[in-house]
DNA sequence: TTGACGTATTCCGTTATGGGAATACGATGG
DNA sequence: CCATCGTATTCCCATAACGGAATACGTCAA
């Protein structure tokens, strides 16, 4: 415990869909409270794996389970996903702006030689 | 080469943004080209972490460079971001109006008991 | 050329993540 | 109580990802 290493982990919502078959678990839901099974069948996925994804998603907020008899539901909560598109609705301006700059970019890029 | 192990990796704007300090990052740069040691100083990090999350940012073509002599400046290529703000965007609806739902889960909780 | 400055990269260590397989749990129906 | 279904967890592996420190590069000035 000397290193710090990796800082953050998958303990917010940002990373939580960072993960592309989380963001399929969580676009599924939209539709409706689910059972893992099913959600892992429909996108072919192990039932272990949904459950680890559905773990993250529930650690973080963005999605609820209730017991159902022997099932147990998962349905969306996408509260937490409200801070998120904000943030990236703070940049809204210059995806649309920035071309002019793009521009000059572009140009510059002739010389400078972009790596890689 | 035999088990997959993680799937996706840092190379795609979800993935980048998924990191606090690259957030920061990006934040800044809204307000015009900067050099790395700029970024690093303003942010309270070292020259070389800047320039490898500027690494990311720059694979998942977040941000440009552009050689100014013997700096390099960065800058903001926010076009990568909208696509996350439409993903996001397209859960809108949910986080308004599942409160009803919300309820239920609320109380079914108190029987089910949520672990953890 | 050499030196200096600004910046990128490499090397190393640590952590954590995603996946698979097997297994442990929990609740319900007999 | 037992078998079973649905689901969560554990164990293990491989890999990627951050961080730090040291270093390699590239560009410009003298």
């Amino acid at each position: 415990m000397a290193a710090v290493a990796r800082a953050a982990t998958t303990s917010d919502a940002f990373n939580a869909i960072a993960e592309p078959q989380r963001r399929d678990i969580l676009a599924l839901l939209r539709a409706g409270e689910r059972p893992v099974t099913d959600l892992a069948q429909e996108l072919g996925m192990s039932q272990p794996r949904a459950s680890k994804h559905l773990r993250v998603l529930r650690e973080v907020g963005l999605v609820r389970v209730r017991g159902a008899g022997k099932q147990r539901l998962y349905g969306l909560d996408a509260r937490g996903l409200r801070p998120i598109h904000e943030w990236v609705g703070g940049f809204e301006r210059f995806w649309n702006e920035s071309f002019d700059r793009l521009d000059t970019y572009v140009r510059d890029l002739k010389q400078t030689r972009q790596e890689e």
